[in-house]
DNA sequence: TGGCACACGTTATAGCATAACGCAACAAAC
DNA sequence: GTTTGTTGCGTTATGCTATAACGTGTGCCA
């Protein structure tokens, strides 16, 4: 997976998720990135895309909302190059949680494989209450 | 999981995606219920909700659209009272395919309990081509 | 130096979802 | 039987999410 160099939009963009401590939606980032020149939705949406595209930021489908990629440095699953990533999403304080599971990989592939059915994108979700808000 | 007997609009809607061979989106649904007199998204969106609540229907959350429950008659799983659904959605032709996994219901479950993490709803779909679009 | 690929900026538009109001029907409680 | 609460319904308006279509500029390299 190689990945030239971002460009600038692309960082600042990246620089929001990564501050972040929750999911941030794309409009959010635009108004974020106001003082740095952001003026429309595909600004963000464009840079976005590569973003997603380099496995840095994905993207949570059931709150429609970005996250910086939480496992890029770790050394879990044979570093970046893991499989399907997978999140926890507390509908109480906004928090989501990124793991792994490779028996999970496993089984879905092997439901897919079955059908000969190619993947291309899997979403794995789970919303609910963390410790803290179940409380 | 005991519900009322549905509404007229509820029929209206389930009826729609009962008929569909693919997930529809609410807006889809809206236009082919204008000759039964309904005029504003919300009337689709209402039942839609009371529907999915009901286990009838599911939200497809990674492309916006909604398909009838493809298990609630079936024997599989203890009948209709099963875990989590997953899809199989084609980016190629549309269609979506229901499928249930007690393995990762299971694998997803530990996590939660594990984490103190308390579930209410889970997503799990898998975009990607099917063995006839992919050949 | 022409052609190509790519990022960018802008305007406009499409698509998805909910807020807030009021009305009507029905059932339980008094 | 009237009150009261609940539920569904219809309407208008609005907000949020995402992309189409156009043109510009820059760097690369054949």
């Amino acid at each position: 997976m190689i990945s030239p160099a971002l460009t600038k939009n692309q960082s600042l963009v990246l620089d929001v998720l990564t501050r972040s401590d929750q999911p941030v939606s794309a409009y959010t980032i635009l108004d974020r990135l106001r003082d740095h020149g952001f003026r429309a939705p595909l600004q963000v949406y464009r840079a976005l895309e590569k973003l997603t595209e380099a496995g840095l930021v994905h993207r949570l489908e059931s709150i429609n909302a970005f996250v910086a990629c939480a496992h890029r440095n770790a050394a879990c699953c044979g570093g970046h190059a893991h499989g399907t990533v997978a999140f926890a999403i507390c509908t109480g304080c906004g928090q989501a949680t990124e793991f792994h599971d490779h028996d999970i990989d496993h089984r879905l592939d092997g439901w897919a494989k079955a059908r000969n059915f190619r993947p291309q994108k899997t979403t794995i979700e789970i919303r609910g209450l963390c410790e803290s808000c179940a409380a």
